[in-house]
DNA sequence: TCTGGGGTCCTAGGACCC
DNA sequence: TCTGGGGTCCTAGGACCC
């Protein structure tokens, strides 16, 4: 048996956190350049605003009904679920991360008339622990798991934790959940299963085997086999990513040669730091640049290129020269770029890579540079070393690249604010 | 005018080999 | 004019997730 814990409206519960008194008033968090809405409060769903909606689209009911906003906060988001996930790992040997605001664990060792009082306890501890809410659903599979935490969601008599642990409530449970919502089921197989006939997660379980495969493959079968109770996705250890991506859609449109490799510059830091902190190196990575693909009035253009490192790396400064030789012939004057990412695709173990023989590199220095560069910004912050290239160009200073007016503070990884709150 | 960001897995088809 | 069959590997793109 598994248990999943999913926090309710995570990044909206963190701004609560600090802000108690939006508590029981509609509340939203937007996507960078505070474009989208990308998590909503309970009031807010209320008021019909869908998931991704641009804000602009909704801005007269937002004024309407004084819908306080928030910019996106990672550094907080991060930051509040990391202790979530530190006090979720604490209740079992087998536990996996599944998202930012998702774990799955393993309750097989909690007798099983315990399981529910168990997860409602968790329920309490996280909420006393970080004044985050969270729901739980306890199944035989991880998908059930899904499906129960919905129901501990909606339905507060449940007291935060659901359990499907009979073949009566299990079928109960499918027969009332749309087939739309199931976990795996996307907007393609929706149509199909939909073209089919099939409309809840109980007809679709009630199919063959062979139905799931025709129709949806083996994705398909997997979801399938999960609604029927068979555990066929298990717990999965945390391990090295297989692609880091940084990538940003400008508040204006980037036209200059300048400004663009200052922004690649800023995207291979932060995907290099990330390389390191797991350990590996990259060997192949792709950067990209891209105009508006909602503009039909002008000339669509797309840079992507893949840049193949002469040797596997993690070096900032030998990643980013690299990049900016293959971006720099495909840059276009007059283009105007919109959005531009860096990607690295194919990661090593940072202890798994050959010494080549021809290698020009000095690569002991180069190291060790990198490792006293990191030394420095851990403890003075990011900004205390940066390369040339990512220097504040002079055109940006009342130009904003990115737009975020309602950025919360960074209450709890800012020096200050954290002294701030011990005083008060 | 304004439309996010970061991942994983699967599949079909091409390249290549014998 | 006639022109095999089967296997593996790689990659781009699609589908899905939060």
């Amino acid at each position: 048996m598994y248990a999943i814990a999913d926090c309710n409206n995570f990044y909206v519960s963190c701004e609560r956190v600090f802000r108690p008194d939006l508590w029981n008033k509609p509340v939203l968090v937007l996507s960078g350049n505070d474009g989208c809405v990308v998590s909503r409060s309970n009031e807010a769903k209320a008021l019909g605003i869908k998931m991704g909606v641009p804000l602009y689209q909704i801005k007269d009911l937002v004024e309407q009904h004084h819908i306080t906003c928030f910019s996106s906060n990672f550094a907080l988001y991060g930051d509040l679920s990391a202790r979530v996930m530190s006090i979720l790992r604490s209740h079992t040997m087998r536990f996996e991360q599944y998202s930012i605001d998702e774990g799955f664990i393993s309750v097989d060792h909690i007798p099983p008339a315990e399981r529910k009082p168990y997860c409602e306890q968790i329920v309490r501890q996280i909420y006393q622990g970080t004044g985050i809410p969270i729901s739980m659903g306890i199944a035989p599979s991880k998908t059930l798991c899904k499906v129960a935490s919905k129901y501990a969601k909606k339905y507060p008599g449940y007291r935060g934790a659901c359990m499907i642990d009979t073949e009566q409530k299990r079928l109960t449970a499918l027969e009332h959940f749309d087939i739309a919502d199931v976990w795996g089921i996307g907007r393609s197989a929706q149509a199909k299963l939909s073209a089919a006939g099939i409309t809840t997660a109980l007809q679709f379980a009630g199919q063959s085997e062979s139905f799931a495969r025709t129709l949806l493959h083996k994705p398909g079968v997997l979801t399938w086999r999960e609604l029927n109770g068979i555990d066929s996705i298990d717990i999965t250890e945390a391990v090295a990513k297989q692609s880091i991506t940084t990538s940003r859609t400008f508040a204006k449109a980037l036209t200059e040669l300048p400004e663009l490799e200052q922004q690649l510059a800023n995207f291979t830091d932060s995907c290099a730091r990330k390389l390191r902190m797991q350990h590996s190196v990259c060997a192949e990575a792709l950067v990209y640049a891209i105009t508006s693909p909602f503009r039909s009035d002008i000339q669509q253009y797309r840079v992507v290129q893949k840049v193949t490192l002469p040797m596997p790396t993690s070096d900032t400064r030998e990643l980013l020269s690299n990049i900016l030789a293959a971006f720099r012939p495909l840059y276009k004057q007059g283009v105007q770029f919109k959005k531009a990412g860096v990607i690295f695709t194919r990661i090593l173990s940072g202890n798994a890579v050959m010494p080549d023989l021809f290698d020009t590199r000095d690569r002991a220095r180069d190291s060790a540079l990198q490792r006293a560069i990191d030394n420095i910004r851990d403890k003075h912050g990011r900004q205390a070393v940066i390369l040339g290239t990512q220097l504040q160009l002079p055109s940006q200073a009342a130009d904003p690249v990115f737009k975020a007016e309602h950025h919360s503070p960074l209450y709890t990884t800012d020096v200050s604010q954290i002294i701030s709150i011990n005083a008060g």
